[in-house]
DNA sequence: CTGCAGGCCGGCG
DNA sequence: CGCCGGCCTGCA
């Protein structure tokens, strides 16, 4: 069956999906973005996408996403994936800005900006703050284990995101049983701003990038560079450029070659990349990893 | 044992 | 305002 420039055929196991471009599944999903997809050693990955559980791989151009459906990649993949953006055409614009892009980008030629659900952005990313990524997941995890809904699948048990009621509707000990430390009190007060509406995350989206990021540092342990992420990972917004301590040591190698301010660092961003600032910034964080930039 | 990690908060000048 | 110290936890 045919969806936009796809071809989809189901099978016993789920879906095959040919006619994609510009995918790599280690670019997409080590790229700091998402804390949910486990690497198994066949080289595929297994994750929770709201309630469902897949195994994903891809192989000869070819995306295999199991317990899945054609009603499946309509409703869930394309988007997920952001399978409607044309990443050539975005690689090629970055490419013509500057020597040091058309240096990055083959690095992370396979990266893609997941649109994610931002509830569930909004609580990791806080848990993201002064911490290292197997933390993150371990937190998130046991976050969803204490307080999300079981789900059984072929491949094991799994438990969806928990919601705000949930998270806001325990004492803050609770919380605390998933080890995300002082970060524990910032989750529980979100959480409970969110239940009560004093930010609403569905209408981001109707606002400037400016106004949605104002909405989101209102809330408990979400800064500059948290909300950024948010705005980013849940593809609300593209025009950020989220700066945590290796784009800005990144970009004072690579761009300024002495110290830079994260304000110096925002404005160049702006200037320089515009529209395409969120995209820039994953080939940049993702050429510095692979080559040990510091 | 000390240092520190994908920042944020709060207090101070 | 901008700057700076402290911070849970766990691993090097």
């Amino acid at each position: 069956m045919d969806y936009k420039n796809y071809t989809v055929y189901e099978n016993a196991n789920g879906i095959e999906i040919r006619g994609i471009k510009d995918f790599d599944l280690g670019h997409i999903f080590d790229c700091g973005q998402s804390f949910r997809w486990l690497k198994q050693q066949d080289g595929s990955y297994i994750g929770i996408v709201g309630d469902k559980v897949s195994r994903v791989r891809f192989e000869d151009n070819i995306l295999h996403i199991s317990n899945s459906n054609f009603d499946d990649f309509v409703n869930i993949w394309y988007d997920y994936f952001d399978l409607g953006t044309d990443y050539g055409e975005i690689k090629k614009i970055l490419c013509q800005k500057d020597e040091i892009m058309s240096q990055a980008i083959p690095f992370g030629q396979g990266i893609r900006l997941l649109r994610q659900d931002i509830w569930e952005l909004l609580i990791s990313f806080i848990i993201s703050a002064n911490n290292r990524i197997p933390r993150i997941m371990k937190s998130v995890e046991a976050l969803s284990q204490n307080f999300g809904r079981k789900i059984s699948s072929e491949e094991g048990q799994f438990y969806t995101f928990p919601s705000a009621e949930a998270l806001s509707s325990c004492p803050l000990e609770q919380i605390e049983l998933c080890k995300a430390g002082f970060r524990c009190k910032y989750i529980h007060k979100t959480s409970e701003m969110i239940r009560k509406g004093v930010v609403n995350l569905s209408t981001l989206n109707e606002m400037t990038t400016d106004e949605a990021r104002n909405e989101l540092i209102k809330l408990s342990g979400v800064g500059r560079k948290v909300a950024d992420c948010i705005l980013l990972f849940s593809g609300t917004k593209f025009d950020v450029f989220p700066t945590d301590v290796w784009i800005k040591r990144i970009m004072e190698v690579l761009y300024f070659k002495k110290e830079a301010t994260l304000k110096e660092i925002d404005q160049f961003s702006k200037d320089h990349f515009g529209s395409l600032s969120g995209y820039a910034q994953q080939y940049l964080f993702f050429f510095a990893r692979e080559t040990r930039i510091s």
